[in-house]
DNA sequence: CTAGTCGCTTCGATTTCCGAAGTCGCTAAC
DNA sequence: GTTAGCGACTTCGGAAATCGAAGCGACTAG
C-alpha cells in the first residue's frame, strides 16, 4: 500500500496523473525553461536560451512550441519594429512553481 | 527579479538546483519510476515494469540502476531460490515525494 | 518434459537531442 | 552605403537516448 495511507484507487490515480505529467517534464530541458521563467520572469527567446544555459535553439524553439500549446506559457508578440517576442509562464505554469522550489530545495541538499 | 522577491543569486542558486534535479528527472520514466515506488511500495523488475507501464526492460533497468547509483533507490538481492530481487525509495528518493504529490495534484487538474 | 516467470542483457531500428550554419529584418557604427 | 551584431528562429547531419523483440539461465508448476 502507500506509503500515505491512501486506497489502491487513489494510488493508481495519482501515477497516472504523474506519468502524463512528466510525459511533458520527463523531456530534456522543459522543467528547466519553465523554471527559468518563474524566477527570471518574462523574456525573449535569446534571453532564455542563456539563462538556461547549454540548450541549443532547436530543442529550445520546439520546447517552448509545446508549452505554449499546453498552456503552460503564453507568447507575446510585439510587431515592433524590430519585432520582439516574450515568453511568460501562465497561471498554469505558475501553479507548478511551488512544486519545483521543493524540488530545487530538495536537490540543493540531496545533489 | 524572481516572483517570489529573491535576491538574484538565490534565483540563479534554484536553478542550478533545478537543473541537476532534472538532469535526472528530465530522462525519460525517471520520475515515473521513483513516483510508482512511492505509491506501489517495494517491488520487483517485473511487477515494476508493469505498474510503471510501457516501458521498455533495458530503460527499465537503465533508470534503476541510475537511481541506486545516485542513492535514489535501494536494491536488495535475496538469493533464494529463487533469485528475488527488490527495489525500495530510500530516504533520500522518498524525500521528493512531496514534490512528486504536488505535481500530481497539478496534474489532475490541468493536464 | 513443457510452459511460464523472474531478472535481466543484447541489438537493430527509431526517436530525440545537439551543434553548426543559415535566414530575414532590424540597429549601430564608420 | 557598408559592415557587424543581434533577435527569433529553421534546417540538417551526426550523436545519444529509447524502444521492441528476442534471448539467457535459474527456477517453479503441472
Amino acid at each position: 500500500m502507500c506509503v500515505k495511507q491512501l486506497t489502491h484507487q487513489q494510488c493508481l490515480g495519482a501515477d497516472a496523473a504523474l506519468s502524463r505529467a512528466f510525459s511533458l517534464l520527463g523531456k530534456r530541458w522543459t522543467a528547466v525553461v519553465l523554471g527559468t521563467l518563474g524566477t527570471g520572469g518574462p523574456t525573449g527567446f535569446r534571453e532564455l536560451s542563456r539563462a538556461v544555459g547549454g540548450i541549443s535553439d532547436s530543442v529550445l524553439s520546439d520546447r517552448l512550441t509545446e508549452l505554449t500549446q499546453a498552456g503552460l506559457i503564453t507568447r507575446t508578440v510585439d510587431a515592433g519594429p524590430p519585432i520582439s517576442v516574450t515568453y511568460a509562464l501562465s497561471e498554469r505554469g505558475a501553479a507548478l512553481m511551488p512544486a519545483f522550489e521543493q524540488i530545487s530545495t530538495w536537490a540543493q541538499e540531496h545533489l
